[in-house]
RNA sequence: GUCCCGUUCGUUCAGCGGUUAGGACUCAGGAUUUUCAUUCCUGCAACAGGGGUUCGAUUCCCCUACGGGAUACCA
């Protein structure tokens, strides 16, 4: 049979960055296998209905790469790819459960189950439903049906266990008595997540749910539900989660979670899915970037580790640098152009000026920032640059420089290579005491980029006259 | 409270009964460079604790501690 596998999140307004993970452990999975990689919206909670959120998850998904077969806009015969749309399928699995007495439907009042929670709690015993509306007779159940609120609830079995293979945790074994009477269908008619979830992932022939692990407790709900129904159940795979510097569930109180929180402070799309991926599993060995095909290529599903990763921001920030350092010049500069904000460059000038700062950035958000040795006049010189320009050798170089410069039509970071080298015979001056004082003359400080760049950047004339200024 | 899951350098990932416990990030030092950055080299740094099993445990089992998750008519 052929591999199968979904992401299916719950449209929040936002792609959790934990979210993207699973989405690429899903996406990674499939490809590597040969399969299919569907999305599914889960938005059976109208409460939680988010204004636009399906077209975020969608072009966030689309900015990373993540590319699904089948799900919104890409209806096939498996469709609908949205939950709010597929009630009447839930509704007959529902029936059906209720004819067979593997569900029930269930009166009790918010209130009562608070107070029956509380109880528990304090007499130390497991939380959950206490089976009250498991025995009234059918008659009674349909007649209160056309007056009372009512949930549908699954009948789960009182003893014994249930024992299931987990692809990244092994056999785990939960005793039933722990597992509660679950809503099926709440009072508003809408499916909960497990009742969908199974119903879709069965129709929609997935063979791989690859989640979170906050959803390993709620396993034994759903292989019931396929029991019931007859249906083969799909392999089980529940990542560990993502965590802060605290090592608690990583949230939105503690920093950004957001995929397009990360993608706006300038951080591309292949290092956070590089980054990510990384996170709960490593092919080993020195090398730690990986393209999206080598992911799919050397990924391993068995060897997913267990314990929970915290976010580390600071890899994360290592490995952009890595991507843009190596990034195609011609992807760069267009990428880089996006990023100037209000910093005003010479427009003729500005490939210039950002290949110059290519190897510097850690993000793209750092190019204003970096390109203000570009911009604007020099910066005034600090007491040890002073000293710099006050050195006899100076002068000499400063004349020597102007006069070659002057001499030119155009400037090139290769010409200025090549006048340096003509400077240097000259006036016999070398290293530090040849090139710091030009870098000083031209931007007034004593670190930047390669001096090159800087020096095609702002052109015969402007060369000649902040030299000039300097020349007592 | 109850149940489930987890625990190797600060972080991340290797290791799958015998290793000087390895890589990457961070940090420190050094080399290269006109400077910063880049690049390269070196270094610091870990098997949570206690019992077993075994000739031998980081690796297998149990207990404890700690951490996390689930306990919703949210997913």
């Amino acid at each position: 049979m052929s591999v199968v596998t979904r992401f299916a999140p719950s449209p929040t307004g936002y792609v959790h960055v934990g979210s993207q993970r699973t989405a690429l452990y899903n996406y990674i999975f499939a490809r590597q296998q040969g399969g299919k990689f569907i999305l599914r919206v889960e938005d059976t909670d109208q409460n939680r209905y988010v204004e636009g959120a399906v077209e975020n998850l969608l072009f966030s998904l689309e900015q990373l790469g993540i590319e699904f077969d089948a799900g919104p806009g890409k209806e096939d015969d498996k469709g609908p790819y949205f939950q709010s749309k597929r009630n009447d399928i839930y509704a007959k699995k529902v029936q059906k459960l209720m004819d067979q007495g593997h569900a029930y439907r269930c009166f009790c009042t918010p209130e009562r189950l608070d107070a029956l929670r509380k109880e528990q709690m304090e007499n130390q015993a497991p939380t959950g439903y206490d089976g009250k509306c498991r025995t009234i007779p059918n008659e009674e159940s349909e007649e209160r049906a056309k007056t009372e609120k009512f949930v549908v609830r699954l009948k789960t079995p009182d003893q014994g266990f249930c024992e299931f293979k987990d692809i990244v945790r092994g056999d785990v074994k939960i005793a039933w008595s722990q597992v509660d009477d679950q809503v099926l269908v709440k009072s508003d008619g809408f499916p909960t997540y497990h009742l969908a979830n199974v119903v879709d992932d069965h129709y929609m022939q997935v063979t791989h749910v690859i989640r979170g692990e906050e959803w390993l407790p709620s396993v034994p709900k759903h292989l019931f539900l396929y029991e019931c129904f007859a249906w083969e159940a799909p392999q089980m795979v529940h990542l560990p989660l993502l965590l802060n510097t605290d090592r608690s569930k990583l949230s939105k109180r503690q920093g950004d979670v957001a995929v397009e929180d990360y993608l706006k402070k300038g951080y591309t799309p292949e290092a956070l899915n590089n980054f990510l991926a990384l996170l709960g599993w490593n092919p080993g060995g020195k090398n730690e970037i990986y393209s999206m095909d080598e992911l799919i290529e050397t990924f391993d599903i068995n060897k997913i580790t267990k314990a929970g990763a915290v976010f580390d921001v600071q890899k994360l920030n290592w490995m952009n640098g890595q991507y843009i350092k190596n990034m195609e010049v011609e992807k760069y500069l267009k990428e880089a152009r996006k990023w100037l904000g209000d910093v005003i460059v010479n427009e003729e000038k500005l490939d210039t000026a950002l290949m110059a700062v290519k190897t510097s950035l850690t993000t793209f958000k750092d190019i204003p920032e970096k390109l203000a040795v570009f911009t604007g006049e020099p910066a005034i010189p600090n007491s040890e640059a002073n000293e710099m320009l006050e050195l006899e050798s100076t002068k000499l170089v400063f004349m020597a420089y102007v006069e070659k410069i002057a001499a030119l039509e155009d400037l090139k970071v290769d010409d200025f290579k090549t006048i340096m080298k003509e400077v240097q015979t000259e006036t016999g001056v070398k290293g530090k005491n040849l090139w710091m004082p030009v870098r000083i003359g031209l931007t007034g400080e004593m670190h930047g980029p390669e001096l090159g760049y800087i020096v095609e950047y702002l052109g015969k004339e402007e060369n000649i006259k902040r030299i000039m200024s300097y020349k007592l």
